[in-house]
DNA sequence: TCATTAAATTGTT
DNA sequence: AACAATTTAATGA
C-alpha cells in the first residue's frame, strides 16, 4: 500500500487534521477493496467491525422495509466515509449496502478508528461534524419522501451527493451515470432523463456524458425548497 | 500518435 | 423495454 499522502488526499480528506503518526497508522491499518457492481460492502444485521470509505466508485446504503420494498437512504460518492454512527454505539448495520459502480472501498478496522477517537482531538471534531451533517441529510430525506415530485426528488437526489462535508471528493462535476442516479432515487432511467434535462433547462444544473456539473449548489437546493413551500400553500 | 473497435451512456419512442 | 445516436475507453499498428 502506497505511503504517499497525496494518493489519499482526495478520497481521505479527514486525513489532513491528524498528525503524521496517526496518519502512517491508518495507511498501515486502512484494508482496500476491489468491488462491482451489486457486491455487498455491508449486510443489514452483520456486526460492524469497520468505518467504511468510498475511494473510487459509487454505493447505495438501502433497507428493505417489511413488504419487500427497497428502500434507498443515499448514495454515497467518493470521498464519503460512512458507519461511524453504528461504530459508535456498538450496533449491528441496520441497512445493506450496495455497490453500484466498480471501484475501491477503503476499511479502516474499528479498532483504529477508537484509537483516533481516544486521542486525536481533531478527529473527534471530524467525527461530530459528520454526524452532524449527515443528521441533516436525514432529515432532508424524510420530507422529500412524504412530498414531492419526481423532479425534486432527482435535485434532492443530486444535492445530497455533491455535499461538502460528507462527500468532499466531489467536486465540480459528479461522476453518475442516469440509471445509477435511478436507482438512487427510485425512478426510471426515463424518468431521470426527462428530470434531469428540465433542471438543465432551469439552469440549475449542467448535463455531462456519464456525470453531472453543477455551478450553484445553494440555487438547486433552493429548488428543493421552493417547490416545497409551493405545495404546502397548494395543500392548505 | 492515430485509426479502428468495443462498450457505455444518452435521448427518444 | 427497445432503438439509434453519441461519447468514451481500449486496442493495436
Amino acid at each position: 500500500m502506497p505511503r504517499d499522502f497525496t494518493d489519499w488526499e482526495r478520497s481521505c480528506a479527514w486525513l489532513r487534521g491528524l498528525t503524521e503518526h496517526e496518519r502512517e497508522r491508518v495507511m498501515d491499518d486502512l484494508q482496500v477493496q476491489d468491488v462491482a457492481p451489486g457486491d455487498m460492502v455491508c449486510r443489514r444485521g452483520a456486526r460492524a467491525r469497520h468505518w467504511v470509505g468510498v475511494l473510487d466508485g459509487l454505493v447505495k446504503i438501502a433497507s428493505v422495509s417489511i413488504s419487500g420494498k427497497s428502500l434507498t437512504y443515499t448514495g454515497v460518492a467518493p470521498g464519503g466515509w460512512f458507519g461511524e454512527g453504528t461504530l459508535l454505539k456498538h450496533e449491528h448495520w441496520r441497512y445493506d449496502v450496495i455497490v453500484l459502480r466498480k471501484g475501491r472501498i477503503g476499511l479502516l478496522p474499528a479498532e483504529t478508528f477508537f484509537w483516533l477517537l481516544d486521542r486525536s482531538l481533531e478527529f473527534n471534531r471530524i467525527i461530530v461534524n459528520q454526524l452532524n451533517e449527515r443528521l441533516g441529510q436525514f432529515i432532508g430525506q424524510l420530507q422529500i419522501d412524504r412530498l414531492s415530485s419526481a423532479d425534486e426528488r432527482v435535485a434532492h437526489t443530486v444535492a445530497a451527493m455533491f455535499h461538502p462535508v460528507l462527500y468532499p471528493g466531489v467536486d465540480r462535476r459528479l461522476r453518475i451515470s442516469q440509471e445509477e442516479l435511478g436507482y438512487l432515487c427510485g425512478l426510471s432511467r426515463q424518468r431521470v432523463n426527462r428530470a434531469l434535462r428540465h433542471l438543465g433547462g432551469l439552469g440549475l444544473l449542467q448535463l455531462r456524458y456519464g456525470g453531472i456539473e453543477v455551478p450553484d449548489l445553494d440555487a438547486l437546493r433552493q429548488y428543493e425548497s421552493s417547490a416545497e413551500i409551493t405545495e404546502q400553500k397548494v395543500a392548505g
